[in-house]
DNA sequence: TACATTTGTTACCGATCGGTCACGTCGATG
DNA sequence: CATCGACGTGACCGATCGGTAACAAATGTA
């Protein structure tokens, strides 16, 4: 359901190249890492073993382990495709609102306040940061840089919204987010989650200049 | 480090019944408990095996099946004490600040800014809500119960302290400090959770009276 | 002392995990 | 047609998982 709509701006596009000309059938490596994103996201990382991330992309294990040297690799192939997402909702964002800035903070506001509703599990590289406990396992790498580049992208939107205190307001957007999707999934849909978006609004008005 | 001050809350004085004279050793039941919380939020809990636990309790895995049906029964009961910890926390809140409600919203925004310095797991509850994606596990009861109760001590807290709105206020506490404390995991000590004590002062001044 | 309860020890079970090997199949290209 | 690379299939490996059986040792109680 959320994996349908990433489905049609990633793999289609990107495989001109490939000249792959059967009924719109991606290969096998895409199949892999989408249904590897689905998996992780519903199910939990630990809990997914390689045999149901093939099953459900459609393909074996040993095609998926001449893709992917290990699991953790492609963990954080997965990571990296959300990634991709989550710079893909940026770019539509500034698209959308190329002159308003002030209009696309509440876009923001409003677009991650209804993720809320229709996605029960939370951000996917905060989840894989909890679940991952090994220090260094590669994918804290990936996820800190992803992050990073979030909270620059917010830093940036505050700053355009003209707000008093930019890095301020980014990380009160940033915590509410945050706290506001792990508790859907601690307390529900009835929990904090609920006044989000009013919670964000009460902060870009603190914070305006 | 933070279980050495459940420690003494829990066994030593429960156990005076039984009579256990010996030098200061708690009965097994108690110590599983005590190594299977440590070790759940330092490595996570499908991560931690009950031969672990055992271990690390000083015992063995049968005794350990003899006190617990199953690993998830011991999830729960782990889940519990830490329920236990955070009512001890919320007592000694209310027995430092008696009269001055007002001094005591600030002071739950100071001791949990603290937490998140010396903490760097986040909430174990929410942690488990995550890494527990089965919506039937049994835990999910323990954790939303948990999760209401302490909705409704900082709604009471938030009302007390004279909040034109307590339970927006609380929420939006609830989810900066969800929020600061999983993106500790996700973007480390110099992310968002920087400024959640600032946050705080913000969305309490915000919703004054 | 005699008994009952609680622990400790060891070995074991079936299942599942991540990962590999050998071989067979297919489609594209020359 | 021949070749080559990508893919599919199934069996297999060692390790680890949650959980159990059987028996010995310790412990408290009468």
């Amino acid at each position: 359901m959320s994996i349908r709509s990433s489905k049609i701006t990633n793999p289609v596009v990107t495989e001109e190249l490939a000249g792959n000309a059967n009924g719109g059938k991606t290969r096998p490596r895409e199949r892999i890492v989408s249904a590897a994103c689905t998996l992780f996201r519903e199910n939990g990382i630990r809990a997914t073993g390689v045999e149901a991330i093939a099953e459900a992309a459609d393909t074996n294990k040993m095609t998926l382990y001449r893709h992917f040297g290990s699991k953790d690799e492609l963990i954080c192939e997965a990571l990296k495709c959300i990634s991709d997402r989550h710079a893909a909702f940026w770019e539509k964002l500034t698209a959308d609102f190329p002159d308003d800035s002030q209009a696309r903070l509440l876009a923001w506001v409003e677009l991650r306040a209804a993720s809320l509703v229709d996605e029960p599990h939370g951000c996917d590289l905060s989840n894989a940061a909890v679940e991952l406990k090994e220090t260094d396992h590669p994918a804290h790498a990936v996820i800190e840089q992803v992050k990073a580049a979030q909270h620059r992208r917010l830093v940036a939107l505050c700053a355009d919204a003209g707000s008093r205190d930019p890095d301020l307001l980014a990380n009160t957007l940033a915590m509410l987010l945050e706290g506001a999707r792990v508790s859907r999934c601690a307390s529900g849909a009835e929990g904090p989650c609920r006044q989000f978006s009013r919670a964000c609004h009460a902060a870009i008005a603190a914070f305006r200049n």
